[in-house]
DNA sequence: TTGCTCCTCACGTCACGTGAGGTGGC
DNA sequence: TTGCTCCTCACGTCACGTGAGGTGGC
């Protein structure tokens, strides 16, 4: 018989994991003085004791534990717990393994560039959304907030407006013409089909997204920076390119110097959004 | 302005984030009404908040973002932050790599063997101990038993017996000798030295061990599967092999069949330890 | 007027660590 | 008798999620 302290340094687990073992019910003590509400374990519990610290390093919860050191468990059901638990080790080296390129690749960047950069780029999951759509072949940038106007209208004659952010999606560009699709967040569904119709723009799993302040020109700057990015990051372009108005500004049809726009409390704000996928998953 | 339902859709950052960001001061709203307390976001806080949500990413903590965010912060001192994060993930990912190989090993096992083994083997750092030491050169195992109980003796004299096991450890086996070292734990060091002298026995970063119980045969037995484990780990062996005794027993010493000493109240209980290293830091 | 949104608590998460305050044991 | 150990609360950790209960806005 060994009070608690004796058969903590004996087992290398401290008396305040015991305690916490004994209220969850995974390790009773072999005995409990009624007097002094002592507790007192023996060496035969050691080795049940030592499966609760195996189990635990290999990253089962403690609920999960008192399920498995049932001895009648089923060997099936074991393997599939230590199945999920390899999926799930697995996912996270692959999510840590991501997480250490994008520091690297941030400290490669502050080497050569000896100052922080003046945007983000994050990473993350989109998910569907209801919109009214306009599909059209245009040919200048001027053709395409003529578009976007016209379909605002439309959609706000019909009441359906929600207050996001208007997106164009870049279905393709060649030389001097580019198919567009002008897509407006509608609250409620549009009724009918017209020339602009009901649509869900489409969920993407992985999206690549920066944003930009300010006008035309920075604006292709920061989409070079965001294929660059995507690039030595390991992914790949996975889908058409969609920009997200999240400002309008008369500054973007104007071309004023970059250094004014900034500056300016009109000045635009754009985000541009790019689906990718893992390289190596492709 | 937005209100803070639609700052989180437009960022896809939840409502009760941004409340959080508030009251830790990351990222204040621009405007809060005095009447309502509502609070009233702007487009221009998008990029602070996407700012916010990279670093989240990477895997800083929000109070560390917090020093990241101050503008003025030397270019120096956010290389070193990542720097530490690197090692940091880095680290992370060993251990989950370690992790997933035992996870894996387990599994194979039990595909092969179709149920579990009848014990544990862990993993673990040993601290350094205060003992009472004594070394010889052996032959038997009737040996080692006169010499524990004689070093033993010498420390109950000394009055210095700490509640806790013998340990032995073998520094050398060749053919029928066996360098050994008996060490006693004491509560206080031993003054003066004897043929007994005060030691202490060192501490191991990684300790593979195993708790056996029942007899001789069967110790043999577990000390092989102990080795065999730390084979298929990709561990190598880093000193002295030590045994730490949980309990005597006189069927230690009488070779009675295992059944009956595995159902015997007062079956030996005995640790096998051995230092190692991961085989690939050799 | 009716929902809808916002507000501020307050509690839960997970596996403990760290005192606080009090009592038995040697 | 004096420390030492044990006991049971209770709170903190980290970044929020999930109601509870109440109020302003359209």
């Amino acid at each position: 018989m060994y009070r608690i302290s004796d058969f903590a340094t004996l087992s290398r687990v401290s008396a305040k994991m015991l305690r916490h073992y004994d209220e969850l019910g995974l390790l009773p003590p072999a005995h409990i003085d009624p007097e002094t509400d002592y507790r007192f374990y023996t060496v035969e519990q050691l080795p049940r004791l030592n499966r609760i610290v195996v189990l635990k390093d290999l990253g089962f919860s403690l609920e999960q534990i008192a399920g498995l050191l049932d001895d009648d468990l089923p060997v099936e059901q074991l393997k599939d717990m230590l199945r999920e638990r390899r999926t799930d080790i697995e996912q996270r080296i692959q999510e840590e393994q991501q997480r250490l390129r994008q520091v690297e690749a941030r400290l490669a960047q502050l080497e050569q560039a000896g100052r922080q950069p003046g945007y983000e780029i994050l990473l993350r999951p989109i998910s569907p959304m209801l919109v009214a759509s306009a599909h059209a072949q245009l040919h200048t940038d001027a053709e395409l907030a003529e578009l976007l106007n016209a379909v605002e209208e439309f959609v706000s004659r019909k009441r359906a407006r929600a207050a996001r952010p208007p997106t164009v999606v870049y279905h393709a560009c060649e030389q001097a013409m580019m198919k567009v699709e002008v897509a407006i967040p509608v609250s409620s569904p549009l009724q009918g089909v017209d020339w602009v119709r009901p649509a869900e723009l489409p969920g993407v799993n992985l999206m690549a997204c920066l944003v930009h302040t300010g006008n035309d020109r920075g604006l292709s700057q920061a989409c070079t920076a965001l294929h660059q990015w995507i690039d030595t990051h390991g992914y790949q372009v996975a889908g058409p390119m969609r920009e997200r108005y999240l400002r309008y500004s008369s500054a973007l049809d104007l071309q004023l110097p970059p250094a004014f726009v900034a500056s300016h409390p009109d000045a635009a704000m754009t985000e541009i959004q790019v689906p990718v996928i893992l390289a190596s998953a492709a």
